[in-house]
DNA sequence: TATATTTTTTAGGTTTGCCTAAACTTTATT
DNA sequence: AATAAAGTTTAGGCAAACCTAAAAAATATA
């Protein structure tokens, strides 16, 4: 598999959550940076692979054996992001761009040996889940801060938004993974929130708030 | 810089030790596995860059710019092999393949803290030396084997030939980084020698005693 | 020195992955 | 239901990196 099928691949599991009847290729390309005629030259090619089923107009979805390739990238990914974190002291924005590399890098042992030597986390940096050799991921019961009322309480295990702008405020403002979150109040007007973390209350905007996942 | 760019450079990085005047496209063709054809354009693109002195016919050497560029991923690479013979115990034959991906990601910040991460080592697992930030590699006093007398004792400090199947066979005749070397006999009708190594006496032909390197 | 052999370059193709612009299909609006 | 707008596909190109086969240059041999 080249690295351009396997971003399709991992990229269409990240969209079809969100996508249940199909990722359309207007969606796919622009997650990936790319033009519609692009995705769907690609989304052919993994059809004739077998990979993907695909109507034309209808979107893509991963069958099967596409899904079990799209989470070995995912468990590099994720894998190799625990690393950076957790042993070359990269911060939480920093990760992501590195680790969209290493997550190419093909060697089955490479891949065993790593997951050995960081313990076998079940976590990745961000929170998200780490699938294991077989593909197996654990299901996660979350929420968007956004769809809490006041008086809530949830502790922060994800992001939705991974973009370095959006992890570098986090990182100022403190939030990380663990802290607990609690909503003070709500603003109709602006769909803004204020919340209390740790004794500091604080004004969170929608777009932040829809994308900080907690725990409650 | 692409993948193959790189490649390239690191080969001619390689071969110029031994092709002082120039490496013709034929000799790196086949280092790289390739044809000649494909040499011979990937170096006239190497020279429009600034990277290469080429003249036509007369093979290619690097220049100081080039010589840099080819110094960096050389640091790479024995870093990665550093870091997986070390931390993910890989042995001696498997790590280069790898360190063969590895060497291409692009990131400052990773091969710093990386370097850092295994404690700033100065030689790779075949011993050879790693450039340091700068490009300043340590120049050793490194002999053959086979350039050694009976009676005449060294350290191995490396190889040249990479291969799996070489590599394997030291790993099975227990000739390791700092194995003492000493040299029983020379047979002159085959260039073979017998030679101990921790009281054991085995016979290595022309051709091992030409691709294992000693400190005296 | 003339000829043969080897090496190198050039010319023309192929594949992958991307693009723009035009054509087509689906969905929304009147 | 007809038309407009939006989304998708197709057609035709382009750049990178490879290839084969033919032409040209350098080197070896007679
Ligand atoms: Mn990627
Ligand atoms: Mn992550
Ligand atoms: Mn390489
Ligand atoms: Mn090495």
């Amino acid at each position: 598999m080249t690295l351009s099928e396997e971003n399709y691949l991992k990229s269409i599991y990240s969209l079809q959550r969100e996508h249940r009847k199909g990722v359309s290729t207007n969606v796919l390309s622009k997650y990936l940076d790319a033009k519609p005629a692009s995705a769907t030259e690609m989304i052919k090619k993994l059809d004739e692979k077998g990979l993907v089923r695909y109507q034309p107009y209808q979107g893509v979805l991963l069958n099967e054996s596409g899904e079990i390739s799209a989470l070995k990238i995912v468990r590099k990914h994720r894998l190799w992001e625990t690393f950076l974190a957790q042993k070359l002291d990269f911060s939480w924005d920093e990760i992501h761009d590195v680790a969209e590399q290493l997550e190419h890098i093909k060697s089955d042992k490479l891949i065993q040996q790593l997951d050995k030597f960081l313990g076998y986390p079940k976590y990745d940096p961000h929170g998200d889940p780490i699938p294991d050799e077989n593909g197996h991921v654990i299901k996660m019961e979350k929420k968007r801060v956004s769809q809490l009322q006041p008086g809530d309480t949830g502790s922060c295990i994800g992001v939705n938004d991974t973009s370095s702008s959006f992890l570098q405020f986090l990182d100022q403002q403190n939030i990380r993974l663990g802290s607990v979150i609690q909503i003070v109040n709500f603003q109709d007007f602006d769909k803004s929130m204020t919340v209390r973390i740790e004794d500091r209350e604080l004004i969170l905007s929608q777009i932040a708030t829809e994308n900080i996942y907690v725990r409650i």
